[in-house]
DNA sequence: CATCTCTGTAAGTCATAACTTACCGTAAGT
DNA sequence: ACTTACGGTAAGTTATGACTTACAGAGATG
């Protein structure tokens, strides 16, 4: 439910592939599977993780589950990313002046 | 030197809290480990993590090693997600829609 | 209602990565 | 020079998590 899980959520390259995957609308899990070099199960699953990291949410649709793009996972992860922002980059500065002394 | 190392990095709790650390000014070794529940070469080898996914940088300092945040990583991150934000918001939208025609 | 499609879950396997202790090099202080 | 402080690296252990196959349930379709 925030950046604690959806950090290690996106850590993963087959979760982000689905992640992305999921970039340009809704699809059902079949179609995500589809080409992807694990089992469908094994989407499932990743799917299952995204979804309690807040990264994903979906939607019955038939027999089939339509999954699409949570935003306030990404949000999550952008707040605690801008935390970080301006403080680091100008102690980045003040470090890279140091280091030219150095010379 | 991308999202690829960089998210994988910043999904550990301990290497979050390292990272932390450091975000209000450089620290030597040392001092990052005292107060961590993890032994110091843990920490070294955490650090070694996140500078390899330019989360990190470090200047010599006698017989200290002084580590600050690089702004790069951050960066890596920053921009792969806002490649999902405005796409991601409207379709998250039109989601929201259907679901209430459900009712 | 029988069947077929679509998906989630259970159980087990295997690789990886987060730790530990032991050791080594390097810079500073006496 | 000897010792002490500081930090990186090696080697080994262990927990975790990314996969697999097998199975079960729920909705569409004949």
């Amino acid at each position: 439910m925030t950046y604690r899980d959806a950090l290690p959520a996106l850590a993963d390259p087959t979760r982000r592939k689905i992640f992305e995957r999921l970039r340009h609308g809704a699809k059902p899990v079949g179609v995500i599977a589809k080409g992807l070099p694990v089992s469908r199960p094994a989407v499932s699953q990743h799917l299952k993780v995204l979804k309690e990291a807040g990264l994903v949410d979906d939607r019955a649709e038939g027999t089939r589950r339509v999954y699409y793009i949570d935003p306030n996972g990404l949000a999550d992860i952008r707040r605690w990313l801008d935390q970080f922002w301006d403080e680091a980059l100008e102690a980045f500065r003040a470090e890279a002046e140091k280091d030219q002394e150095k010379k």
